[in-house]
DNA sequence: CTGAAAGCGCTAACAC
DNA sequence: GTGTTAGCGCTTTCAG
């Protein structure tokens, strides 16, 4: 078809047969069609399978997006993925990725569809462009960054929008997280019975789910009487070399220190590698614990100790805050439970 | 949520305004704001900027469903991936993730939304649903699986259809994939000027893609004038416990060797725990490739070498050929430059 | 330059 | 039971 970049719509998509055809060829109406496509019971058995045999076999299949507009009903929501324009770290924590897994089971149950776009972190409210225009009914967003204003706006502006992250003051749109103060806290108690004592915190503080993880670090530590040494926490990115780099200022800051627990496991492991490098072993010289528990977590060498975030529930549970919202309820953030696993990185004394 | 679950729209959704609203306030037609949105030439300079002006201030967006349904275009395109009933295996591989990436950022450069759903591999001509009830003009698969014939009867019935994966005979889809066979020929060859002579292969070679490595590595071996020893072959699931599960019965069978090949790197990571658990070292006793060059690999201990898929590349590629299709264009099937990272696993002979 | 009117593919009163 | 009719929100001839 056309050369017109425009219109992509193809000859295939021109000659769809609609339903005055078959309503042509059964010798019925338009609206006995569709009546009988939809199962109304105002159809006489015989017609309405004459309809559905001729429909089938002619491989008829409605127009959603005529339906849509004619019944003002609409079955798919916006998931929006941010990421950084700056350093493109986007989609490749394998976290946000199960996520976006579990996010398309938990839909597909419900009988949603899924419309994935990603946007620019900075400029959020491009992440509600398919709410605006009607594609979509809501909008879930995975990764909450330090965007909170913007979302407080949308959310505001009246687009049901759900977010996987922290539950901040002030905050007018809906969270579901995983209650990253206890697994922060889980995570350093564990740490902390297995007899080490300078526990190294690696993280961006300034995003909202890693400060709340500190804060976990924080009162596992008071938990002991340990005061914190702020020379242990070391700001890292997410990217692929934050562990390493996290390493090497550790290191360079000189402060003696028996264990880390990574704000991610992507984190702890990049950070194994490079104490490895150095010549530290792990376990036995520093013991590691990462967050998420990713699945390849348990392939590590060794098996990395972390902490699991409930991936599969947290579908099911910003689904279900979504299609509430969309319904007008009001919904209250919620955080999910999360749990210690042990493998290896943390084991010993 | 709501008691009519029929209709999720929404409070929200039912007074969003349109254009008449906006043509009523401006005081004129709803024809003249069209055109003025649209930056036809055929409205008054001064109009347009009224119209423009008042539709920014009120948020009005253009019911892109409806415009669709008018202009009989649509933008957005189906990605499909597969996953296996049984085993759930879907998701879970990050190259996969990496892939949907990639497709979506193609996509976006493109503007093309993205559609994503995942069928079950063995009614793949589910796949084909968002493309026969007109959501989207086109489908681009991820996983060819062994549904070779699925596949060619859905391109038979005109669905506009890309996936990753081999090229087989009699095809009449389009495949976009890497050129496995000399993928897995530069691995071996690789293997083999470590001075590694008993090469196991690992993988499901029913799969098509798996199949052409594993002729990549007879190859290499036919280069060295090495006969393949049947026994060092071991039939691996992508699944996570496959690599384990394959050093598992390598070892069983008694078989000396001094390498795997194995064809992800999932299985591979996996395989390399194993061996381990086994008290072989790796790469000392057993020297490891994988294949995907997922972005752990490298943080894998000892980093991985693999053999690179064109991740970046290929989403460029499906995009490309699935919009020439959709054009209307015959495109021919590619596959993608592999290329050998050699890092850790595999050093010394 | 602008508006009136027809219609994209479908559904739902409202007649018959 | 079934057909007729009037739109869903938009674009586009076709007249002015």
């Amino acid at each position: 078809m056309s050369k017109n970049p425009k219109d992509p719509s193809g000859a295939a998509a021109r000659q769809r047969l609609q339903m005055a055809d078959i309503a042509r060829l059964a010798g019925v109406s338009t609206s006995t069609v569709s009546r009988a496509l939809s199962g109304s019971s105002l159809v006489n058995e015989e017609t309405r399978k004459r309809v559905l045999e001729l429909a089938r076999s002619l491989k008829y299949s409605i127009n959603i997006g005529a339906q849509n507009l004619r019944l003002k009903q609409n079955r798919t929501i916006g998931v929006v993925v941010p990421y950084d324009a700056h350093t493109r770290q986007h989609l490749s924590d394998p976290f946000f990725l199960s996520m976006l897994g579990s996010l398309a089971d938990a839909l597909t149950e419900q009988g949603f569809e899924m419309l994935l776009s990603r946007v620019d972190a900075e400029t959020l409210d491009a992440a509600a462009r398919p709410f605006d225009n009607g594609r979509v009914i809501g909008v879930i967003l995975i990764g909450q960054w330090r965007h909170h204003e913007q979302l407080n706006q949308l959310a505001a502006r009246g687009v049901p929008i759900v977010v996987w992250g922290a539950q901040l003051p002030q905050q007018l749109y809906c969270t579901i997280g995983g209650d990253n103060l206890t697994g922060g806290r889980l995570a350093v108690a564990h740490l902390l019975e297995g007899g080490r004592r300078r526990i190294a915190f690696f993280g961006d503080a300034k995003l909202p789910e890693v400060e709340q993880r500190q804060a976990g670090y924080h009162a596992a530590l008071a938990g002991r009487g340990i005061a914190p040494e702020p020379l242990l926490h070391v700001s890292a990115s997410f990217l692929p070399q934050g562990g390493a780099e996290a390493v090497a200022e550790l290191l360079r800051r000189g402060v003696p220190f028996d264990a880390v627990f990574a704000s991610s496991d992507l984190l702890a492991m990049s950070a194994i590698n490079a104490l490895r490098q150095a010549g530290l072993r792990v376990p036995e010289d520093v013991a590691v614990v990462g967050y998420d528990d990713i699945e390849l977590a348990s392939y590590f060498h060794p098996p990395l100790s972390t902490v699991r975030q409930p991936v599969r529930a947290a579908g099911h549970a910003m689904v279900a805050a979504l299609l509430a919202l969309v319904d007008g309820a009001a919904v209250a953030s919620r955080q999910l439970p999360t749990e210690l696993v042990v493998r290896d990185t943390s084991a010993g004394a």
